[in-house]
DNA sequence: TTGAAAGCGGTACCAT
DNA sequence: ATGGTACCGCTTTCAA
């Protein structure tokens, strides 16, 4: 069933039939409702394809992300897709792990399938590193990133302060007589990079020294965070508090410190459903999620509507305290 | 950039162009080197709406999915798009909440959009039900489900057997002496039906007794569960043992056990990252995700090339041991 | 208000 | 092995 059905059957043109289809206000009301009846009695459904090829666009909206598995993508994805929905487009997408090599190819082939825009979720960018897939496919449509920074013509960021909050903690843990902070990290995605830096210059602001032992790369596994801050532990290494780039990893913190017969603070990062899934439940950063995702499509349809859009836009951070911590916040 | 450019730029027929970027056998060595060092020079691209429209199929493959934020489902379509990708497919999501209304809408988006097939995971479907929506897509395309059973033309379900895990575990905690099972589940969705008739099938294979009061339906929230168990045992509810259709509730009934003094074995389902972080760590029954998957997309796929396949698949589950329950499993 | 017809950028059949 | 060309199904301009 395709357009030329319809206008043989209503007996009009296959021009006038478009014209039905797409609202068009030069069609008689007579003209409309003769063929509107014949549109619903066959179930007419306009063919995506042909309809992409005149338009350039089958409204769809390419999102690339390292790993839906992970509870804060998936979570940004979830409301990403909601989004793009209500605003009348699809979500190709695309999970590309954390190598780079696979984000470029992905990259591609996201934009082969002619997107009319690409979301960017995530991904373990940072300064000076190759950025050329993205600045390459900014050339082509808008790129809308995430919890990430990225500076091109054609880019549009929407990060967390996520370096403030870090470093905003680190004072919180000080004024109650903290000095030694473990602090736990997985990956140096940008986001990473922030909450590093953060823990830095709150350390800094505090005027506390820097031990280099205190900051401690791991595996984002549960089991083995435990076990290496168990191990941190048994060799007498002194902390007093941690603070984790996930709740993943100040859970597993969290469990060691319990199997050592110690008790410490500790504040995670996303606010997942991890922290509250822990015992004690877990303090945790909200990076914001909710107001990052509404921002970034509200610049996405901006953008896509020619309007003129910031390229960037920062949103700060909040502590959600459960068990694991409580202060004034003041 | 198109087919055009690129054939005039070599020197050939854009008939030579197609064949060359399809890999025909019927070229020239000297003319598809002499065709590919212009594609390359220009970065050509070919036009996927183009394609679309006269191959009738963008390899794309729709997934339908209730809430991806939950752990879940977002497991499910890590690995479903992963796998699609790894045969040339790309993976349109859709989210479509709970709402049947909603289901029947997006799949129908879904449908207009052309996508060569629809995978359905954890849609909360069951016998009895309206899914004139499921067997209408199925008129279209092969309707693929992952954890859910409709038994129509053109549809094809890949599920575990969770009604016999559940009735096992229920037999494995009566070895124990249990005989007041407690059951938490939150929604009905076919999966949700089988472990409840599952519970019941074990505890009546078990020559136990059931009480309507052990079985409770809560939301997906864990301070909400925590609640609705403490106020259970407050109230003199007696069981000396726990089960739930989610690792998220089990962990939920967990927290009341802990808060309440009481101790009792307790078993989740899923086998989700929840069930790692949780203290003690959660028993979980694993509905093999890992194995459904390929196994649904190998079934696509053999769909897709013509072969002949079976409509049904089922798989059986497994318990994983961790603290909060331990048996000798046989 | 309506229709004819020229694209959009490919694929594939039929000649040569 | 290669080229010409008729589609695929729609949008949109131009004329009437």
């Amino acid at each position: 069933m395709n357009i030329y059905d319809i206008a043989q059957r209503s007996g009009v043109s296959i021009a006038t039939v478009s014209r039905v289809m797409n609202g068009s206000p030069n069609v008689s009301a007579a003209t409309r409702e003769k063929v509107m009846a014949v549109i619903e009695q066959e179930d007419y459904i306009p063919n995506a394809f042909a309809r992409g090829l005149n338009l350039n666009s089958m409204k769809i909206i390419g999102i690339l992300c390292t790993d839906i598995a992970d509870t804060f993508y998936a979570k940004a994805v979830s409301l990403v897709e909601g989004l793009l929905r209500r605003n009348g487009f699809d979500a190709l997408l695309c999970c590309t792990g954390n190598d780079l090599e696979d984000k470029k190819k992905y990259l591609e082939l996201l934009l082969a399938k002619r997107v009319d825009a690409v979301i960017l979720i995530g991904s373990a960018f940072k300064e000076n590193v190759d950025n050329s897939h993205i600045e390459n496919a900014a050339k082509q449509v808008p790129v809308i990133i995430i919890n990430g920074l990225v500076e091109l013509p054609g880019t549009y960021c929407v990060t967390c302060d996520e370096q403030s909050a870090v470093a905003q903690n680190v004072a919180l843990l000080n004024r109650q007589k903290h000095r030694d902070i473990l602090y736990l990290y997985d990956i140096l995605t940008y986001s990473g990079c922030s909450k590093l830096s953060g823990y830095r210059a709150g350390m800094k602001q505090c005027g506390l020294p820097i031990n280099e032992n205190l900051i401690v790369q791991v595996p984002k596994s549960v089991d083995e965070v435990k076990r290496r801050v168990l191990s941190l532990l048994e060799s007498g290494v002194s902390f007093s508090a941690v603070m984790a780039s996930e709740d993943l990893l100040a859970i597993g913190a969290m469990k060691a410190l319990q199997e050592f017969g110690r008790s410490a603070p500790v504040i995670g990062f996303n606010n997942s459903i991890l922290s509250e899934c822990c015992s004690p439940s877990l303090t945790s950063v909200d990076n914001m999620l909710d107001t990052l995702c509404p921002a970034a499509i509200s610049m996405l349809t901006g953008i896509l509507e020619g309007k003129s859009v910031p390229q960037k836009m920062v949103i700060s951070a909040t502590l959600v305290q459960r068990d694991t911590f409580h202060t004034d916040l003041q």
